[in-house]
DNA sequence: CATTTTCAGTTGCAATTTGAAACTGATATG
DNA sequence: CATATCAGTTTCAAATTGCAACTGAAAATG
């Protein structure tokens, strides 16, 4: 894996370049927050659990945006507020988060019990993430919303 | 995923656990030098294309070896270097290289050809997952070193 | 319509982290 | 014995982070 140096990227490296844009403690909580939680919005995010600073969370927007991973558009009811959302290339994030997601619950389990809905799905993982994948596309979120991917599970396989 | 914080974590998702451990630009690059360039000592991690500083290099083997991704024993040959290694959690993180592997070859096609190999792989991703987990665990890694998984594979599948 | 609140984002500043280079002490090599 | 190599430390400047106060625009309230 050792190669030389084209471009402005440290090395020709897939796992470095990804790394690059999005190694650090933020980004990838923000992919997840729209994903999971339905969140689209700069209030929204600030308001997570982790406790992102306002100024980080500007700037890792605007580098978000910047990379094409998400998009800013006016929110539609309230001029003060924009809008959000995953591109194509940011949805391609999923299955990153969904093994970080994996491994976190396998090795510190107190944090398992958020996806434990998951034990109970009768649908193998490329499914699974399909589905994610197209209702976050439409607008809906894992857990969020009428249209949540939880909420069309429960219809699909009462109990 | 909105939780209370019982612990010194910053929330109870998985995700947001794996990113405070893993979350940077160097400390999954440590990761894959073992498991793809077989990797295994301090001057080698050093010699990496992306060029990580000594004092940083020896800050995550440290944090590595103290979260139980890494072991950290002493070179039989030389006792100048110690043996950096991982353990059965550090071998839980290829597919999460895996997945930031496969975004940055889609997302800046340049870094692709670096796995143009995995192409010609006639074997589902778990499958191959597992090759290369058992043979980073007998010692050897993806593309270096005799028993590497590319010389396996070529033996499987001529051309 | 005037006042207050909410919102996204900026600014200022201290603390932490990073990165580069010189240095150290132990071990290997010739 | 002399020199080179190795992992790791130290030093210090630069960049990044995190917090809190602040700003200006828009919405909500009365």
């Amino acid at each position: 894996m050792q190669h030389s140096n084209p471009h402005n990227r440290r090395s020709n490296c897939p796992i470095s370049f990804s790394l690059e844009l999005l190694g650090d403690s933020w980004s990838l909580l923000i992919i997840r927050d729209i994903i999971f939680a339905g969140k689209k919005t700069f209030g929204e995010f600030l308001a997570s659990d982790e406790g992102i600073a306002r100024n980080i969370l500007t700037n890792r927007l605007s580098r978000l945006e910047s990379m094409g991973v998400i998009t800013k558009s006016p929110h539609p009811d309230d001029r003060r507020k924009d809008l959000y959302q995953l591109t194509e290339g940011g949805l391609d994030l999923l299955p990153v988060l969904w093994e970080l997601s994996a491994w976190g619950a396998k090795h510190e389990p107190a944090t398992a019990e958020t996806l434990a809905w998951l034990a109970d799905v009768q649908m193998n993982k490329d499914h699974l993430i399909q589905l994610i994948r197209d209702t976050v596309k439409s607008g809906g979120s894992v857990f969020a919303g009428p249209g949540s991917v939880i909420s069309q599970l429960d219809q699909e396989q009462p109990q």
